[in-house]
DNA sequence: GTAATTCCTATTAAATCGATAGGATTAATA
DNA sequence: TATTAATCCTATCGATTTAATAGGAATTAC
């Protein structure tokens, strides 16, 4: 399942994508018009800013701003840093690599082979997707 | 992250699978071989029965068996059953379909785009998936 | 200096997950 | 028929994670 921290964070981005004039976009207004939390949002928009993808303003007419262009935001990114690990078993991780405490040979392993293709085909959608995809009607 | 009880429950048909005779296989010895708690390996033979991939006998010199050919067991009956939805989102859930609370206009949702493009690349790998290939080394 | 906003930390309630417990039922076989 | 060995069933538990809330500190526009 997509956790909400993940949806929400997703639909900030396009909004905020969405916005394009030049004065920042505030978190009240996220909320508003996208149903969210408020204090919840708070919270994920500043995990999206110390990853890097937004910037912001402090104090009155503050809030938020992308710090790059949407076509230049791969959701393989977003992905990561709101959800975590793409893959569904941490050893099949490129990026959060674990090995599994049982299974003695991956190469044997038949969820292994099985989840290693569940991952190339969700990575080859989250490469191929920008923030400029997302926010386009 | 894939349940540890999808996981134990394909590593389990797998096994299964790879024996091929005629005698049921036990419980205590897929839990010994994948190094599964054996209780809880108990409880997910049990579930694969009742949606009707096993067979059991009873008693002693009991155990399971498949009741079809693993080429005909496709991945998405089976991660149906152990995971639930395929789809990360119930929205966008062929088998499991809820609307969102929030989100008044699904064809508008980014997040909805995107993992509709998610949903049918995963279901891409597991409809073309079947335990004789988890199976095959 | 006041109002409005982001920033930060801690806490909580609910749900889910992984595992365990304890026996009831069934069947082979000596 | 008694014993043993297996599946079957229900309930429960502890740990973790998730979603959300609380309360204020810091910063900035005006």
């Amino acid at each position: 399942m997509l956790s909400k921290k993940t949806k929400y964070g997703l639909k900030a981005l396009t909004y905020i994508a969405r916005s394009e004039s030049d004065i920042p976009v505030q978190v009240g207004a996220i909320a508003k018009h996208e149903q969210i939390p408020q204090k919840f949002l708070e919270s994920i928009l500043l995990t999206l800013r110390k990853s890097g993808f937004l910037g912001s303003k402090k104090g009155k007419h503050g809030g938020y701003y992308l710090r790059k262009d949407p076509k230049d935001i791969l959701m393989t990114e977003v992905m990561r840093v709101l959800e975590g690990p793409i893959a569904m078993v941490p050893c099949v991780s490129l990026n959060f690599y674990e090995k599994c405490d049982d299974c003695p040979d991956e190469d044997a392993c038949s969820v292994h082979k099985l989840m290693i293709q569940v991952r190339d085909s969700t990575l080859n959608v989250f490469r191929n997707t920008t923030l400029a995809d997302l926010s386009s009607k």
